[in-house]
DNA sequence: GCCAACGTTGGC
DNA sequence: GCCAACGTTGGC
């Protein structure tokens, strides 16, 4: 089973905002790489769920795969910023799944205590910094999932 | 198919 | 807001 994290600014959506709506469609990825990945997520496959461009950018919880990839409706339309007008229902060129909410973390993780962990060093999002959608391994997820459940180290909590 | 120009991402 | 990294586009 294999493991994932997806990127997201947390000011257009963020883990709060998948808690609330519970699941959501993963949609807009308009980048080959992010897409060859994103169809390989397997229904009940978990991600993290990042949020970047933000004042501490981090993982903030857990993502499931609630239905694999199919065609992004948003590259169809002329009024989304996603539109792609080379793309057609026929022969779509964009897809998305459906991801649920596990959880939020109890404190974000940030990037730059992942850049200084030990047994991250190889992890995809430390050295393909414009990924949004990325594979993750057991070692690196079992490692996150770890520090999730340790206080924050500079917050003295 | 190369590569310069351009646009976007995203940390800081 | 700046700017480095890097993905995409398009002329040749």
């Amino acid at each position: 089973v294999a493991h994932w994290l997806l990127k997201t600014e947390p000011d257009s959506f963020s883990i709060d905002d998948l808690e609330r709506k519970r699941v959501e469609h993963w949609d807009g990825v308009r980048n080959y790489q992010a897409r060859s990945n994103l169809r390989a997520m397997r229904q009940g496959e978990l991600a993290f769920f990042y949020h970047s461009s933000t004042e501490v950018p981090g993982v903030a919880g857990i993502c499931v795969v609630e239905r694999e990839a199919y065609p992004d409706e948003s590259q169809f339309d002329p009024e989304s910023k996603y539109f792609d007008p080379k793309s057609s229902p026929d022969n779509p060129r964009w897809w998305m799944p459906d991801v649920a909410f596990v959880k939020k973390f109890a404190r974000v993780i940030p990037l730059a205590e992942l850049r200084t962990t030990p047994g991250l060093e190889e992890m995809v999002l430390l050295h393909r910094p414009r990924l949004s959608v990325q594979p993750v391994s057991d070692t690196e997820w079992n490692i996150i999932n770890d520090l999730a459940e340790q206080s924050d180290p500079a917050g003295g909590g």
